[in-house]
RNA sequence: GGUCCGGUAGCUCAGUUGGAUAGAGCAACAGCCUUCUAAGCUGUGGGUCGUGGGUUCGAAUCCCGCCCGGAUCACCA
């Protein structure tokens, strides 16, 4: 039971004693004391003030006597206006915090259910190598499946490669008619890359004869349309789609270069998948379904054959499901495969980690699936996020100003190094130790510096800026564990007891018990950021950790404290500490080094 | 125009079912390393919580109007 819940409880059988009747739970608001008051827990009397007939100040101080009188771990009480601070004795927080340190993961569950939590994230288009915006859903999705696996349930990460369409077609025709056999061996670049460049191609040339045709007097539209480049690219997509040996073979040979690319960088983020779909052998997924639903009569048939469903009344719009040719659009193939998953898992939730701008498509497929009558359909959660934008707003490719995440990251630990070998900090380290560690650093940062963030909030990145590395960051989080275990390490070389059974009377100062509490909280928080969908939770959780202990470090010797009880206690509330650390940054997809 | 999301310090962001004098970091300035890692710690300055009403003991938080920004409303994915 968490400190909190057990003062709500006393407080609630103390005022069901004073008042001699059933108090509901929402009468006893308990919160954390503030800071700058006496007290670990805050009861607000404001509530119970019927019941008491008196005021605040009278109301708290008869609860708080009640309370010290029922149980001995409420040490004393003070009022200030109507808030009653309660204090909670040394011995519950020397029992908290050996239960903590004889808790084996404290704060994370195992899986207790059989039926997992999908989670489909990434989902790349490979036409074009990984930008910050994917950074940032990588890493949501990577740092949300841990949230929900240690949150207790079983958890399936997917992927749904875009790796189809008119798109991939383009940078496929323009390597075909400018790239003269280059390959990423040939040329030396990363095989997303390059691919990528081919799709900047073939969009320079394809705006190069709308240009001419509009010279020879052609409207903008038309030449949209009627410009060859363009319509060499269908023609692409209608062979590739009609099985031609020739352009499936190109489409396999571009596609490689594209996965060999994102294969790096999602190592580089520490990203993988249980399973990995291909859009290629989804698309046509969801027509029987559709077809069905127009037998049953919830969709309907316009004159040109093409099939809709009227969402007027759940207040949307109407919305096409198949057009009249008979071929599938995107909602069409996310029907089926929503079914295909369901029959494969049986979920009890199914989470999209995808961006804001595709909340009404998520909508949709929502209400159709309650449409058919699959009683899952309120399974299926959209973890929407907002989009990185630069100072100057949005990315524009076309304008260069994308931020290319390879480029990041080699960036990031970039500065991670320079950082390093100015403070000097690993100059005694082998070499290749030192990489590793500063690798570490620098995706620290990146990755604390988009997890922190709301995921809901449009968060801004400035490149000129760039990442910081102290304050509320990564590496001060990194920072604050590796102290901790240099620490650990001098006390085991000097002999000192590291672990044992602590006393109430080894507590020697508030800060102490200000730690206590605080690591005491980590399961809830791991509960929340499971509930809400939200690492942020985590990486703030982590923050005023890793600050509350920093200044605990500053203020108390550890290794010189003559107490030797004092000594074990605070090295044993260092070692929690070091482990809540560990284990918070893990959930965000963060290692922490021993040293740094 | 309809729907959804957001607006908190110069900048980037916290603020957990409504609670005490709204908090951090960055940037600026001033201090602290013969002492367990100074990627740290301490202090100073910086706010009509977009705006106007309402609800109540009490509102950044809940309700309504308005302003600003973003997303979306495709036979694109």
């Amino acid at each position: 039971m968490t400190a909190e819940k057990f003062v709500q409880e006393i407080a609630k059988s103390a005022a069901e004693k004073l008042y001699n009747q059933p108090i509901a739970d929402n009468l006893i608001q308990i919160q954390k004391t503030r800071k700058e008051f006496e007290g670990d827990y805050t009861m607000v009397a404001f509530p119970l003030l019927r019941l008491s007939r008196k005021s605040p100040e009278e109301t708290c101080k008869e609860i708080g006597e009640q309370m010290v009188a029922l149980n001995s771990q409420i040490q004393g009480y003070n009022v200030i206006k109507g808030f009653l601070n309660i204090t909670l004795s040394k011995s519950y927080w020397a029992n908290t915090l050996n239960f903590i340190a004889q808790t084996n993961e404290f704060g994370f569950i195992k899986p207790k259910t059989d039926k997992p939590v999908v989670i489909e994230f990434s989902s790349p288009n490979t036409n074009k190598p990984l930008h910050l915006g994917h950074i940032r859903n990588n890493l949501l999705g990577l740092s949300i499946s841990r949230i929900m696996e240690k949150s207790g349930k079983q958890v399936v990460k997917v992927n749904l490669v875009n790796d189809r369409g008119i798109h991939i077609c383009k940078s496929m025709l323009a390597w075909q008619k400018f790239g003269n056999g280059e390959t990423p061996e040939t040329s030396g670049k990363k095989g997303d890359h390059l691919v990528g460049d081919y799709y900047v191609k073939f969009d320079k040339e394809y705006k190069a004869q709308i240009e001419e045709l509009k010279a020879k007097g052609m409207s903008e539209d038309e030449a949209k349309v009627k410009a060859p480049i363009i319509q060499e690219a269908q023609e692409m997509l209608r062979r590739w789609e009609a099985k031609d040996p020739e352009v499936i073979e190109l489409w396999k040979t571009m596609n490689g270069w594209v996965y060999q690319g994102f294969d790096k960088t999602y190592a580089d983020l520490g990203i993988h998948f249980d399973k990995v779909y291909y859009e290629s052998e989804t698309y046509l997924l969801g027509k029987s379904v559709v077809m069905d639903g127009l037998n049953r009569g919830i969709f309907f048939k316009k004159e040109d054959g093409s099939v809709w469903v009227d969402l007027t009344s759940d207040g949307l719009d109407q919305k096409l499901l198949l057009r009249g040719d008979g071929t599938s659009v995107y909602i069409t193939q996310d029907i089926g495969t929503a079914i295909q998953r369901y029959n494969e898992f049986k979920f009890d939730e199914h989470i999209y980690v995808v961006g804001n701008e595709q909340e009404y498509h998520f909508q949709v497929l929502k209400l159709i699936m309650k449409k058919l009558g699959y009683d899952w359909s309120d399974a299926l959660f959209h973890l929407s996020y907002g989009m990185v934008q630069l100072p100057e707003g949005k990315m524009k490719s076309r304008e260069g100003t994308v931020v290319d995440a390879d480029d990041l990251i080699e960036e990031m630990i970039d500065t991670a190094r320079q950082m390093s070998e100015e403070l000097g900090k690993l100059d005694d380290v082998d070499h290749g130790v030192a990489s590793e560690v500063i690798r570490m650093v620098g995706l620290a940062a990146l990755k604390y510096f988009i997890l922190k963030v709301d995921p809901k909030k449009n968060m801004t990145f400035n490149p000129k800026e760039s990442i910081d590395f102290n304050g509320n960051t990564g590496p001060f989080i990194q920072y604050t564990h590796a102290r901790i275990k240099s620490v650990l390490s001098k006390a085991a070389e000097a002999g000192f007891q590291v672990k044992g059974i602590i006393k109430p009377e080894y507590i020697s100062n508030p800060k102490e018990l200000d730690l206590i509490q605080q690591i005491s909280q980590f399961p809830e928080i791991v509960q929340a950021a499971a509930e809400n969908h939200n690492p942020a939770l985590i990486a703030n959780y982590a923050y005023e950790l890793a600050k509350e202990y920093n200044q605990f470090y500053h203020d108390h010797t550890i290794l010189k404290e003559p107490d030797e009880g004092t000594r074990l206690l605070r090295l044993t509330l260092s070692d929690q500490v070091a482990d809540v650390i560990k284990r918070a940054m893990w959930l965000l997809g963060i290692e922490v080094p021993d040293r740094m």
